[in-house]
DNA sequence: CTTTCATTTCAACAACGATTGAAATATCAT
DNA sequence: ATGATATTTCAATCGTTGTTGAAATGAAAG
C-alpha cells in the first residue's frame, strides 16, 4: 500500500453514499450482498449505487463477482487491514499516542 | 466521532500536499511546525500551505497556536486515534480479519 | 429469439475542491 | 509611525467528482 493507494482509499470512505455501502457490506460479511440489494439499503439510484460500488473496486476496498445474473460485492478485510495499518505506521509512524487507541481501544470496546 | 466527522477526516486524508502536510508534522511531534517551515517540507506556497491546514485544523486532526510572529501546528494524537478508533469499531464493527492488522500488524513493524 | 430482470455505461449538467497571485492582517524591530 | 516578516484571505479560474435519466449490456426463462 503505497501512498496514492492510501489516498484513493480516503477519498472512497469520504463520501456519504460510499461509507453507508461499506457499513451494509462490512454487516454482510464475507457472503457479501448483490448490487440490488446495496441500493436499497442506501436508498440510493442503481446508476448511483453501482458508480460508487465500481469507485470503491477500484481501490480493492471491494471485491465483485458475478452469480448467474446478479452481481455480488463483498469486503475485502484484509484490504481494509492494509488501510488502516497504513494510517497507523506509515503515515502516523507509529505514533506511541496512537498505538494505544488500538490496543485497549478498539479491540475492547 | 459521528460520520459525518470521519467522512472530512478521510476528504483531509486524500490529498497529496494535506497528507505530505500530516506526516511532517507526525516526525515533527509534539512541538509542531510553523507555516512557512511546513510550506517549505512539502514544496508549497504559503497561500496553498495555509489552505490545506486551514482544512485539517477544522477536522480536529491538527491544532494550531500563534507564537509570535509565526503559527504553529501539531497533531491532535488523540483525534488521530479516534479516527482510527472510527474505522475499526465504527465502520468496520470490529472485523475479525481487521483486528489482527492491528494486534500484530502495525505495533510490531 | 424475444422478453424480462439485474446491472452498468453514457452524456449532460451541477456542485465541489484545488491552485494562483494579489491584497489584507498581525506581529515585531527600528 | 515605518518597514520587514509571517501568515491568511479573497476572487478568479480550472479540473474533478457526483447526480440524473436514458440507453446499452449480460444472463436467464419462456
Amino acid at each position: 500500500m503505497n501512498d496514492q493507494e492510501a489516498m484513493a482509499a480516503f477519498a472512497a470512505l469520504s463520501n456519504v453514499t460510499r461509507l453507508k455501502l461499506l457499513k451494509a457490506l462490512v454487516r454482510a460479511g464475507p457472503a457479501g450482498l448483490n448490487a440490488g440489494a446495496l441500493a436499497d439499503a442506501v436508498s440510493a439510484t442503481p446508476s448511483r449505487t453501482s458508480f460508487h460500488l465500481a469507485a470503491m473496486a477500484e481501490t480493492g476496498m471491494i471485491t465483485s463477482t458475478r452469480q448467474a445474473r446478479q452481481i455480488i460485492y463483498a469486503v475485502d478485510f484484509a484490504r481494509m487491514g492494509e488501510i488502516v495499518t497504513y494510517l497507523m505506521s506509515d503515515c502516523c509512524a507509529d505514533a506511541p499516542a496512537l498505538l494505544e487507541c488500538c490496543a485497549g481501544g478498539a479491540a475492547s470496546r
